[in-house]
DNA sequence: CAGTGGTCTAGACCACATG
DNA sequence: ATGTGGTCTAGACCACTGG
């Protein structure tokens, strides 16, 4: 039997541990330290001892440690950084987005903090894909958006979009005052628009997406493509954008 | 520099592999590895040299391979089978799935085989959660019908369906001519419904469903629920199933 | 600078599937 | 009985981060 604690707001917290031959002991390790996500005992940003110590303490060789940590790290309960440490990802709890509703309106709004950081946004000519998805020429100019979408703290949702140029001559003033897509619209008369598609698939977290989304790199992730045009058919907001897998669920109702 | 040769159609497939020092070996050999996948030189269905072999012929040792094949087995690229071996997992192509409409008819329906097998069909009491879903009262009985589809030769797709036994008397033998439950529920005269609501999140495959799916356990997924109603607001239609994530594009449109 | 996680080595034993 | 992938050990060096 191993033993180690670790300090939590509750004070510390024994970390016992005694092998079964049930099961990999990688596998029993990932459930011990799922559970203490799970109960509060790790609590959302809380720093791991370091591998050298956690796996000296479980008398486990650290190669065994990382197999369980590299699943809660795929899993998105646990994030590591290089040189710093690794920590408890937050929120563990996952919520729900409803297709063709504002982001903020699709949460279930129980008591969730959402943030709105706007990584940039400027004007530039569109690239091919965003020229064949808008319908516009190619070379044409667009206005390019970079958000990161924050809830209960923890980035969840990072997102490119793009909107053609000539639709919307006063954007970014319209948009400056509360971060609001919908405000920039309304400033330029567009108030009814509708989704007409919305893709989704799967991948794997690329470097900076995984810097984004406070995930190890390679983590499964979703991947959202939509397109909205407004009441007169033209195509005006293009977005794309990537979720970490296990904190989202998408519902599409009719 | 290391050299390997392995059987494939087009005769032996040199394997040769020279380390830089730019990138992890892992991630290099992961590159290697992918690339004769994509171009075909390893082509779907193949076994790789075991791991020992492998992991000699490219000067390496078996924990620094296996960080490669992982990640591909991750991907959906490879699947091993202890005790058996590893294989080139078909289709590395993925395709696009629309809600709303048939599975067969929502295919991109480019040449591609699709095979439906039925894995089991009996008629019990309704789950809690089944319940819930059917607006069924709790005891009621339900057929559950259990199907995994297949395309060119691979499985994508396995699900569960329940539908209120009350609304269809002569499931079974109206099903069991094509397989088909457009066929049951027409048998009935339910010729038209429609989706109520569709569900996705992500997840990771059990022991079980990595069997059925043809992937390495905890392979992350696709996992989907959506529920059909007739034309009068009856719900008759309920459905869990999953999908490899790397495999599919589930598009909405509307 | 010290500590972190990322990578890599060179072994070993095991459960499992197949012939 | 053989070969497979799954697990585990006991080390080592590295790049990176922060104080």
């Amino acid at each position: 039997m191993s033993r180690l604690q670790y300090p939590s707001p509750a004070g510390l917290v024994d970390f016992q541990f005694k092998p079964r031959h049930d099961a990999a002991i990688w596998r029993q390790i990932y459930d011990h330290l799922l559970a203490d996500i799970a109960t509060g005992r790790l609590p959302p940003g809380a720093q791991l001892p370091g591998e050298n110590l956690l796996a000296q303490s479980l008398k486990v060789t650290r190669g065994t440690l990382r197999q369980a940590l590299h699943l809660l790290q795929q899993e998105g309960h646990l994030t590591a950084r290089k040189g710093v440490g690794i920590f408890v990802r937050n929120p563990p709890a996952s919520f729900t987005v409803r297709d063709g509703s504002r982001f903020i309106d699709s949460l279930d709004a129980s008591g969730k903090t959402v943030e709105t950081r706007t990584a940039s946004l400027e004007r530039r000519n569109a690239t091919p894909e965003e020229a064949e998805a808008l319908c516009l020429e190619v070379g044409r100019e667009v206005i390019a958006l970079a958000r990161v979408r924050i809830v209960d703290g923890q980035p969840v949702y990072v997102n490119a979009k793009a909107f053609p140029a000539s639709c919307f001559p006063r954007f970014e003033s319209a948009y400056a005052a509360n971060q609001s897509v919908n405000e920039a619209f309304e400033a330029h008369g567009v108030r009814l628009y509708k989704r007409l598609e919305t893709r989704i698939r799967g991948g794997f977290a690329s470097a900076d997406e995984a810097v984004a989304l406070n995930l190890t790199p390679a983590t499964p992730i979703f991947r959202t493509a939509s397109l909205n045009e407004d009441r007169n058919g033209n195509r005006i907001e293009w977005t794309r954008g990537c979720w970490p897998l296990t904190c989202v669920e998408f519902v599409f109702d009719r």
